[in-house]
DNA sequence: CTCCGTATTCCATAAAATGGAATTAAAAAA
DNA sequence: TTTTTTAATTCCATTTTATGGAATACGGAG
């Protein structure tokens, strides 16, 4: 998928792509031809990747539903949160934007090219759209973060991205093909935030902000979620640059946990 | 460290060795030459695996301090926490250990050859020992968790995690060299509790009790922390049946957590 | 400037990973 | 039950990749 260039690690880039293929159908198993079509990978090679990585403690195998991710995957990520704590760090501003907005809040983390929602606040707005659960994966461009996100990227990047998800977007997102990204990422680089005008599920309105690490490299975002009629143009005034800073404001508290020991 | 057997994934046991170095210091960097010393493996070797590793966000780079997890270790951990989400199913039990005994309670998970404290909770009595905090990393076989998860290994892996932890011990516990450990593994097989005399800060006790995941391998541990005098012989064979108990409801709801989707 | 510890690059060699094909196991259909 | 289909696993000669010694570059400290 990412084209590995650093030579000589050819079998650390296979490695993580199976993990990553595991890790994309979340917690459901998967079974060992899937992988193997997900990754280009050929049978022999995925399997006797999966079996160091089960020797390790990284993924594990239920007979009824194939491959997922074990233990070990679970005790790194405990660990690199010690560091790398952004559901902690991003729960405040999170609760606080869903506070004053009455509408739902989200902090989602990038990972590879897709965005994962971790946090989810809702607001006292009584209707609230459902689509996005802690836990829920979209490809980025496809959704307020995600498209914050994708749009936060560099051209180049944002290519591999539209190619990599190109798949999955024709089979459950039909209107966020690449002539769809394209206009909005346009919009969201102009405005600072990224807009969902309903393209996941028609009524379900967003906005996003992005969140970079130190870097530079895209983290995360923040996000609303609204129902249509709440997120018309005065109101995207209103939220987006709101959004936008308390993003800038959390970025610079990641960094200082990052910067700490 | 570990023996990687399977045939032909020499370089997927390699960077998994990579990151279980980086992730043994927690959320603290560390230096290639640290890495390259810990893992045997040669300085080009370890920086190339580092190069793949960050270009795929699973390590990051600070210059101040040197390698440690990145976002996309925390993204695996989310991920593997959907299905394997330790955590939240042993939160109660902890706490109604904690409840009930007034001292604490915690859950620890196993991470290699170490104890990964995962939760903890205090309890009513005034007096509380802070040695295990979450995120507080011991070698297998010190302090009652460790005991009881290194108890319940196969005496090749009791093996094995000793040599692995000779160095550590012996400069970190020099009540728990090799001579130590033995008896008190075999105390542990006996009641089926592992009781901690103090060895780690002297007067703080505890007694663990181990939990298997469904194919039997150690996924973790209870334990209880107190002081000295609030573990003696009589509350021992008290709390150690009970810990024993609900370490075994624990395992079922694991287990039954891990069959559905 | 030099010394020293650490990180990075090079490249000929050795070793490990590869994948096509064969085999086995497990489901599904007959 | 047996047959068919599909998925998983093993084999092994071939080729590519990973390897690590040595050389080089970097970054303080004196």
């Amino acid at each position: 998928m990412s084209s590995g260039h650093i030579q000589g690690a050819q079998s650390t880039y296979r490695t993580l792509q199976v993990l990553r293929a595991i890790a994309g159908e979340l917690g459901s198993g998967v079974s060992l031809a899937y992988i193997t079509q997900r990754t280009g990978l050929s049978k022999p090679t995925v399997h006797r990747l999966l079996q160091a990585l089960m020797a390790e403690g990284m993924v594990e195998k239920s007979d009824e539903e194939g491959y997922f991710l074990g233990p070990e995957c679970y005790a790194l990520g405990v660990i690199a949160n010690q560091r790398y704590g952004l559901r902690e760090i991003a729960a405040t501003p999170v609760a606080r934007i869903a506070a004053d907005t009455g509408d739902s809040a989200f902090f989602c983390l990038r990972s590879e090219w897709h965005s994962l929602c971790l946090i989810r606040e809702d607001g006292s707005y009584p209707i609230k759209t459902h689509v996005l659960q802690p836990g829920t994966r979209l490809p980025l461009g496809v959704g307020g973060a995600g498209i914050a996100m994708l749009a936060a990227m560099s051209d180049d990047e944002v290519e591999q991205c539209l190619a990599a998800n190109a798949e999955e977007c024709a089979a459950h997102f039909p209107n966020d093909q690449r002539a769809d990204h394209l206009p909005r990422i346009a919009e969201c680089r102009a405005l600072g935030y990224g807009i969902n005008r309903g393209s996941v599920v028609a009524g379900s309105w967003g906005i996003g902000a992005a969140v970079r690490d130190r870097h530079g490299r895209v983290l995360g975002a923040l996000s609303v979620a609204a129902i249509e009629s709440r997120l018309q143009p005065q109101r995207q005034r209103e939220l987006g640059p709101r959004l936008v800073e308390a993003a800038r404001t959390l970025e610079t508290k990641i960094h200082r946990a990052q910067r700490m020991r």
